[in-house]
DNA sequence: CGGCTCGTACGATAGGCATCGTAGTACGTA
DNA sequence: TACGTACTACGATGCCTATCGTACGAGCCG
């Protein structure tokens, strides 16, 4: 090896300018991914995968986590047996101001309007 | 006939509460449909569903207005022939203050990047 | 080394959906 | 009434996708 990447695998995730609004917002509408994003925006941190407790199996899980790293939402980086998931903001931020913010908003909402008393 | 309405047909449209953001994505995530809610916004009043000049059939667009009536997006009547689209914008801005906008803009900034020099 | 955990890959399946074409309905008008 | 326009309904088709199960690979630990 001449460098000492982080991983000996490595993630295909498309640059900044790849990145599609449709595309955001297609993986933005299933549930479970849309609760993934929100988890990972309150942590505003990295998480591993088996931290998401969701009610589908672990093939289901990759296959949403793969959706948001190639939709440009989530990045993701194998750290030993782990692989930590972070929010892209910076980029989604620098391509669509506020946009982020809104759609956190719009799903808390949401969460309290159909989830509380 | 016992009431004055506008039409015999009418069409069924979600109340505000029943709009869910899941819904309101994926119907935006089809770039038919992110550039109807485009053009309506611009003039915002009403337009008929053959001011569109889409590249699809008629029927397809047809389609493309009724997932986007029963996301809750738009709102349809019947006025003679013709039948009249508009943004359901207040519904919209009260469930998710701010999110139609943001994502209005993030349209814009991304036919701009990806459209012109 | 042996096993354990985390995550992937692949195939299968079932459902959704964007698109089309054709046939039909509702409304206005000559 | 007869015709034209605006939109709809329905069936077909091909693609995408959310889900699962099973088998596998990569890295840690005893």
């Amino acid at each position: 090896m001449t460098s000492p990447a982080v991983s000996t695998r490595d993630l295909p995730h498309p640059a900044r300018d790849e990145i599609r609004l449709e595309g955001v917002l297609h993986a933005l509408s299933d549930p479970m991914r849309l609760r993934i994003v929100r988890e990972l925006a309150a942590v505003s941190g990295e998480l591993t995968c088996s931290h998401f407790d969701l009610p589908v199996t672990k093939s289901t899980t990759t296959h949403h986590f793969r959706v948001l790293r190639e939709a440009g939402v989530v990045q993701q980086i194998y750290r030993g047996t782990a692989k930590m998931n972070g929010l892209r903001r910076d980029d989604l931020d620098g391509l669509f101001p506020g946009l982020l913010d809104a759609l956190l908003d719009a799903a808390a909402r949401q969460a309290v309007r159909l989830g509380s008393a």
